[in-house]
DNA sequence: CCCCCCCC
């Protein structure tokens, strides 16, 4: 291989052929002869590679070669990840060509990397036949519209070669039209720009767009003012991009937009999007002004009803926290429709958690907000497909809709019709495992998992809690002692208050948090539980709710009968506490104190052993396959 | 010009 291979004369026709899309039917071979960020000129630094700003992704600037001239391009950021080095040899299959500022810029959209650089491929400094900078009247556009009527190269010496370099006559339109066929025109007689291609370098494009999803309106108020806004996020064959309205944009564009449906969209502004605010794929986010034109498309059938990108269920755990995710699997599990208050704004959330499974074997829990937990009524196991669900590591890995996920249930696609026939024939009866995180851990939030308990010695091998994260287990074990001192502790009445009073005089107990008063005080279980099953023991931790469990009756009653004296009631209560099984589910994390780090074994969740319960489980155990295997 | 997306 060698730069024989290279496409001659194709520079020249990218720089000014606006219209030449047979140019990549056969496919146009180059080597890029340098591959920068563009933030490399600010940062200065030489050989460095600067990192992106925060949130925004990287641009690269490529110098292409034909062998004969070169000119620079920029590659659209889905590329960024080709893998494309000094001095590769790509083959482009699909570029943008704009003006800005009157100059022509290339914006290579398709690109595969035919071969990266070797020795081969270095070329021999002296050698004459080195490619040539394309002269800037190339790519200057006049402003008269005599586009393309590029003048021969001057100063181009003689050894470099020239015949095969003389460009074709382009057409002298403005700006870069990529599609030009009937199907692909406006009602405004422009040309459809692809969503991928549009930059803030881009003007008087419309794009052929398909609304996947529409917020409400929503009123905001800060600081710099108030006022409305509404999303949308608009898709086509190559792309999505998020657009905005404000205020009056609200009141001239929301009720022309219907989810799902596909429209003529042009002069819209187009800015950079903040990435941390968007998981939408893409550099840019539109700005619907009021001048922006809106119109529906009836033929529309070309433009996709969506874009997935499932990841496995499996995979999940390569998948960062926080980022966004396409998923999709059969719903095995429906949690209750329950309330959350948030912490800092102490609003309250209706939430519902679904776990989803699939052919890899794994499970993982999806939480629905709002109208969507409230309004899910799916019977029995539906396949669903979520779209942009943002990846946690609650139990190793979770997921969580956002106000721009998407759900649909049981979607027309290949992976639904898959998963349903595997659900139905294979999956309903099989057991998953969950991403726990620490190597071994149960399902967490929920009941007991029965199947996936851990023995105390499992527990310490493993190493749980250990890590920055902690982790959550299930394990059966048998209280073997309660310490009987501080075993409880008198909390603030104030409604979700718990924090601990002080006596100040009689019958004035005092909360500094919530600068009361009260009569008695509402005592608390504060337990250190010694615990141990057949291979090792643990110390438990557990509060109020679990004590209440454990003692089946409250701290309160247990504390009278301490401050009436009657030592044996007291005496009774810890010794039916004692020697009793319970599942406890737990959360690992280490502390340090007194410079000494060790773990502590949160009680989250703990409950009687049901002994029928248990029974039915052996049973049914014996009599599955993994029962016929002993 | 928003940007909250929450809990165990």
């Amino acid at each position: 291989m060698s730069v024989d291979m290279l496409t001659k004369g194709a520079i020249m026709r990218l720089a000014t052929c606006d219209d030449d899309d047979d140019l990549f039917n056969s496919g146009v071979v180059l080597q890029a002869l340098s591959v920068k960020s563009i933030n490399e000129g600010k940062e200065g630094k030489q050989g460095e590679k600067p990192a992106p700003k925060p949130g925004q992704a990287e641009r690269l600037r490529i110098i292409l070669s034909d062998g004969e001239w070169f000119m620079q391009a920029m590659l659209a950021t889905q590329l960024n990840d080709v893998g494309i080095e000094k001095n590769s040899i790509v083959r482009i299959s699909r570029a943008s060509r704009n003006i800005v500022q009157n100059r022509r810029l290339v914006i290579v959209l398709g690109l595969e990397i035919v071969q990266h650089f070797d020795e081969k491929l270095r070329r021999d400094p002296n050698d004459e036949k080195q490619p040539w900078s394309l002269p800037s009247e190339y790519l200057k556009v006049k402003p008269d519209g005599e586009n393309g009527q590029s003048p021969a190269p001057q100063s181009k010496p003689a050894a470099a070669p020239s015949t095969s370099a003389v460009p074709r006559t382009s057409t002298p339109q403005l700006p870069a039209q990529p599609h030009r066929d009937s199907k692909n025109t406006a009602p405004n007689g422009r040309s459809i720009y692809p969503i991928e291609g549009l930059s803030p370098y881009q003007n008087n494009w419309t794009i052929k767009a398909r609304v996947t999803q529409k917020s409400d309106i929503r009123r905001w108020s800060n600081q710099r003012g108030e006022g409305r806004l509404f999303n949308v996020t608009l898709m086509d064959d190559t792309g999505e991009i998020r657009a905005t309205g404000f205020n009056q944009a609200v009141d001239e564009l929301y009720d022309k937009f219907e989810e799902g449906k596909v429209y003529f969209v042009s002069k819209a502004r187009v800015n950079l999007a903040k990435k941390k605010f968007s998981n939408v794929n893409n550099d840019y986010e539109l700005s619907l002004e009021r001048s922006t034109e809106v119109e529906p498309c009836l033929e529309a059938a070309d433009v996709p009803t969506i874009k997935y990108n499932f990841v496995k269920l499996d995979a999940l755990q390569e998948v960062p926290k926080d980022s966004n995710c396409d998923v999709i699997g059969v719903v095995k599990e429906v949690g209750e429709l329950s309330e959350i208050t948030t912490k800092t704004t102490n609003r309250t959330m209706k939430k519902r958690e679904l776990t989803l499974v699939d052919d890899t074997g794994f499970s993982v829990r999806v939480t629905l907000w709002g109208n969507t937990a409230e309004k899910y009524e799916e019977e029995g196991h539906p396949v669903i497909a979520f779209k942009g669900v943002k990846v946690g590591d609650f139990g190793g890995r979770s997921l969580s809709m956002l106000m721009s996920s998407m759900m649909f249930v049981n979607p027309d696609t290949t992976e639904a019709f898959h998963l349903r026939g595997w659900f139905d024939d294979d999956g309903k009866t099989l057991q998953f495992s969950s991403h726990t995180s620490g190597g071994g851990g149960a399902g967490t939030g929920r009941g007991f998992d029965r199947d996936d308990q851990r023995t105390l010695m499992e527990i310490k091998n493993a190493n749980l809690g250990m890590g920055d994260q902690p982790d959550y287990f299930s394990s059966r074990a048998t209280i073997m002692h309660i310490k009987d001192n501080n075993f409880a502790y008198p909390a603030c009445r104030s409604p979700d208050c718990n924090k601990k009073v002080v006596e100040n005089g009689p019958g004035e107990w005092r909360c500094e948090k919530c600068n009361v008063s009260h009569s008695s005080p509402d005592y608390r279980f504060m337990l250190q539980l010694a615990v141990a099953d057949l291979h090792g023991q643990a110390w438990f931790q557990g509060f109020n709710d679990a004590g209440q469990i454990i003692f089946n009756r409250s701290a309160n009653e247990i504390m009278q009968m301490k401050e009436a004296g009657d030592d044996d009631g007291v005496l009774r209560a810890f010794a039916q506490a004692n020697y009793q099984a319970f599942n406890f589910n737990c959360r690992a994390k280490a502390d340090t104190w007194n410079d000494e780090t060790r773990v502590r074994y949160g009680i989250t969740k703990v409950e009687p052993v049901d002994f029928v319960k248990e029974a039915q489980y052996m049973r049914d155990k014996l009599q599955s396959e993994w029962g016929a295997e002993i």
